[in-house]
DNA sequence: GATATTTAAGACAAATTTGTCTTAAATATG
DNA sequence: CATATTTAAGACAAATTTGTCTTAAATATC
């Protein structure tokens, strides 16, 4: 299990914002975990750290909700990752040991580096917009429910 | 974080373990938590788990410990993740979606997918004896204690 | 056989993650 | 201004993971 529970509902939760980018204003959190069948008060917390690290706006009332903060160009997969797992999930010693690196390696470093650095470059280059674009091609879904979120 | 701690915790007293295979008979478990900074009953629990499993067989009493079930070549390292962190941990869904896979995708299995794979066939096709025979000509670690448990 | 050593097993505790609930604050609408 | 809606915040609880402790069982050695 490579990312945590709150930041596999955070990713699943600005994919779903995402896909309404341009077409609504904020989208309510309730409908949020209905949709993607989250518990509501625990996808608010996750949602909080995305507004204080400025991937997000929320918007309080009647009307309110949560939007992207910026364009979905402009927000990567990686900066959800980092904000709610952390900076150290994706660029650390899968065996946990401090300073490993090319100087001083585990005996994993060779498989797990590579692959690591690769994948941290994915999240870094995958914006919302790829993400959005790939939606209108492939049947893709965000819930364990059928096609919840998708819009075709 | 890929492994769970008891996990990462598994892997490297077998690497302790393996590098003394033919060289020595059990090595008490002790000997192994002092040398890698793990608590001794915590890696005595999760030890268990590997002797169930036949990786590792134990001896009780004075002279007693663990070693090694197999020959080094016959132990891949995949055997030990599935024996503790369990066979879902390298071949599921990034977003925790059952039934992820190339006909019903998540937003992020074109990017995870193929890497998953590739690290599932890895820990797969590497066995102790090919990590043996790395930590002859690598300065390998396995503690964050200074060349903890090499030889050299 | 007595003793010391070592793993096995399970109860228990601490820490972390996940999830729930209540109250407060902001805001749109009538 | 009153009310309903919605996020913010924090207390609290449940679940899981991690870690500790005690007792039992096996075994080598004297």
């Amino acid at each position: 299990m490579l990312f945590s529970k709150a930041c596999i509902y955070g990713i699943r939760a600005t994919f779903y914002v995402s896909l309404y980018q341009g077409k609504r204003e904020f989208i309510p959190i309730n409908e949020i975990s209905d949709a993607l069948g989250i518990s509501f008060h625990f996808l608010t917390k996750i949602l909080q750290k995305l507004t204080r690290n400025s991937i997000m706006i929320s918007y309080r009332g009647p009307k309110g909700g949560i939007t992207l903060a910026r364009a979905p160009e402009d927000i990567s997969i990686l900066e959800i990752i980092k904000a709610i797992d952390g900076e150290e999930s994706l660029n650390s010693c899968i065996l946990g040991l401090p300073g490993c690196g090319t100087e001083r390696p585990c005996p994993l470093h060779d498989e797990w580096g590579p692959k690591r650095d690769a994948l941290y470059q994915i999240f870094a280059n995958t914006t919302l917009k790829n993400i959005n674009e790939k939606f209108l091609i492939e049947n893709f879904r965000i819930s364990w429910k059928d096609n919840g979120g998708s819009t075709h």
